[in-house]
Formats: structure tokens, sequence, C-alpha cells
DNA sequence: GAATACTTGTTACCTTTTTCACAAAACCGA
DNA sequence: TCGGTTTTGTGAAAAAGGTAACAAGTATTC
């Protein structure tokens, strides 16, 4: 096990291992090789084994991993052995799709509030979720136990929420909206911009020349 | 300018250029130097350069880059100078919510189509879009000349749909499923994977000595 | 018109990431 | 127990990506 600086491309490949282990688990097999899961899932054996060697020796030479064992560990690795509570900012319909996204409710991600600046929406309740007022965010972020932050309004505000959620002490926080935010050093930002993810088919449609793939 | 097979991280970062480039054009400024662009939206002006010099050579050294004609040259290498023709599959929440997206209807991209299997949805409206039948699909996507499929349907679905979309000769496809898929050689897929995302806020979260940085 | 200041395009270098290859370890069948 | 087979963990090689440095242009100043 090398001790090193673990690379975020090595962080969600770990996300995809534990999803096609959860697959393997379903269909009831117990162990499974690194040449197997890489077979199976398109994926690269070596890799398999680098990016879990940063974390412990799990398999076992000549027999592979124990799936479920496996699975135990990467959930273990990503955090996910415990429950993490999410406010989403921005009721709009962003907002309340992600509130009901198949990924919350489904797993350890617990969607404990909305928030919106509409007086109009304030108050009311999405399933179990109630929508409250921005205002109140550090108040309810505490009583609610909120360690990641969703933000889900227009560009113009999304700095803005960031502060509050970095004041409140949130430490993670993912971004929907399509703008370059600053943030502090200890708070971890991950950005989720669909443009340019549509521009870049955009790009593959005007090179004809260009390999395709996926990403 | 040198002859070679571009990355994506490169194309990637030219949707950020455009990004950047509009908002200096809103700002009435007329010429920008990389260094200026770079300080400005904390970006590296080498690479900026270098990923500029990929198309062609756009600069003019002792000036800088004209900005009105750095954003058409950007628009067109993107393949943002036509109109891109959107087809959503799944009319739940998450495709509503996409359907309606500031990116969308603001820019080159038109929802032209939503897709669903729900009798209770198709024949809706959703502002100008209509729900259609999924058994339509290939009919419809012709006559709309739609070339961009977004996935927005339950995970055990999407193989499926993207197998409808290679045949109806889509090229260019987003998936939101979070699911591995397997696709054609000729298609372009491009996953936008939440839960990775989320996952890997949550082992940002469980590793406290992790630094934490943008993504 | 020459000297100075600025900025690009590009090469060379460095870092990160991926892939390959194999010794070491564990199992299996006889 | 032993020889053969399987498969891991890892060091070394290769590929990809990012940064720095600078020669070659262009504009500006005096």
């Amino acid at each position: 096990m090398k001790v090193e600086k673990i690379s975020e491309l090595t962080t969600n490949r770990l996300s995809i291992y534990l999803r096609c282990v959860n697959e393997l688990l379903c269909d009831g097999t117990k162990t499974v090789s690194s040449e197997k899961l890489a077979k199976r899932f398109h994926l690269n054996s070596a890799q398999i084994r680098k990016d879990l060697a940063c974390f412990g020796e799990f398999g076992v030479r000549g027999v592979g991993y124990y799936v479920e064992e496996l699975r135990d560990h990467l959930q273990k690795i990503l955090g996910l052995d415990r429950e993490h509570r999410v406010a989403i900012v921005g009721a709009g319909r962003l907002g309340t799709a992600l509130a009901d996204y198949y990924g919350f409710n489904q797993t350890n991600f617990e969607v404990a509030a909305l928030f919106d600046t509409d007086k109009g929406k304030i108050g009311n309740r999405l399933g179990n979720v109630e929508i409250f007022a921005i205002r109140d965010f550090a108040k309810i972020v505490k009583r609610e136990n909120i360690d990641v932050v969703v933000i889900a309004v227009p560009a113009q505000y999304a700095q803005e929420v960031l502060e509050d959620a970095s004041k409140a002490g949130i430490k993670a926080v993912m971004n929907f909206a399509p703008t370059p935010l600053k943030v502090e050093d200890d708070v971890k930002l991950k950005n989720v911009d669909l443009m340019i993810s549509l521009e870049s088919l955009s790009y593959f449609l005007a090179t004809p020349d260009t390999p395709a793939g996926k990403s």
C-alpha cells in the first residue's frame, strides 16, 4: 500500500467500482478478479488493482477480491458508511428535480432542506422536505446537521450562496450554476456544468473526423 | 498551428474561454491578452495560447486577441454557429427540469421534443415542447431534425434508449442515468453522473487531510 | 526610424496518469 | 507435499497533460 496523495480521478473510479461491485452482488457473485471486473465493465484491470492498492491490500492472490468485503471497503473509503444530509439551494425546476433524484433517498444522501427566496414557495413542502427562506440558512443548516450543499440557483446568485455555505461551516458544495466560483481552501467545490458537456457534444458533431468514445 | 488530435480537456476549456470572452464583450472590451484573460478568470495564459493555437493563429503579437473575433472563432470551433435540436427522453422531474434549463433556449440548443412511456404524459406540452410516445422516437427525430439526445430515464432503461437513438442516426448523446452504457464507435456519449460527484464530496468529507480545490 | 515594450506561437521541460510486465503469494488437485 | 495455475501488488515504461521560457512579430514612443 502506497502512502501518496489520491487523485480525484482515482476516487471517481472508486465510485464506479462500487457500482459494479453492487451489480455483482445482485448476481450473487462471491469473488471476482480484477481481470473479470475489467472485462465485464470495460475497465482496465491494472488500474483497478492500482486504485484499490492505494487504500490497502483487499485482494487475495490466486483468488481475487471477495465481492461483499470489497463493497464494504469501498463504501468506507468513500465515506458512504454514514449518512450525509443535503441542502439544495434554489427550489426551481432543477432544485426540485434534484430533490427527488434517484441518487438521493436511495442512498446515504438525504435531502434535508430546500431553500429559496421566493415567498410563494417558502413554507411549502416537496414530499417530506420543507422549503425554507434563504435568510434562515445558517440556522437550518445547524439544526438539520447538513454537511453537503447543492447550488441550483441562477449564475448571478451562486457566489453569494457559496459564501453563505462557507460561513455556515459547510465543507462540501456541488454547483450547477454555469459560472466560475471562488472558494475557501478548505471547502471542496464540485462543478457540474451542463453547458460544457453540451458544447463538447456540439464540438464532436462539428468535427466529423474525431474519434467518439465515452466520457 | 499544430495538426494533432484535440483532447476533450482542451475542448472543455474552449467552452470556458467562450464564456469568459462573452463576459468581456459585455464589458465592452475590444482586445485581450492571454495574460489578462488568465488573471481575470484564474486560468493559465500558456494553456490558453496553446489551446487556441490548436485551431489557428487567432492572436496578434504585441496586441493579444480581438475579443469579438475570438468569440466568433470559438463558436465556430465548438459548432455553436448552427442550431442544435435536442430531444429529452424521460419527462420526469429531471427531464422537464432540463427542458427549461438556462442552457437550452438561451443558446443554440433548442429542445424540440420530450419522450416518455407514460400515457398520462404523452400529448401534453411543456411550454412549446410536446411530449411524444417513445414508440414514435425515430419518426419524430427525423421530422424534427433532432441531432442531440438527452437520456433522463431510470438506469434500467438507459441502454435501450441509447440503442434507439443510435438506430435513429443520432451521433451525440448525453446520459444522466447512473449506469455504464455500451455505445457504437461513431456515437459520442457524454455521461453526467451526479452520484460520482456526490461520492467525491463524501470522500473529501471522510478524508480530513485531503486538500480541497475545485473540480 | 530606431529603441523599447508587449504578446503570441511554439518548443522544451516537467508532472501526472495510464499501461505494461512480472515477482511474490495464495489456492488447487493429485 | 508438490507442481501448476491463478491473481495480486508494484516498479518501470509509456503516454498524456500542464507549465515555463523564449524567439519572432507587432505596436508605441521619442
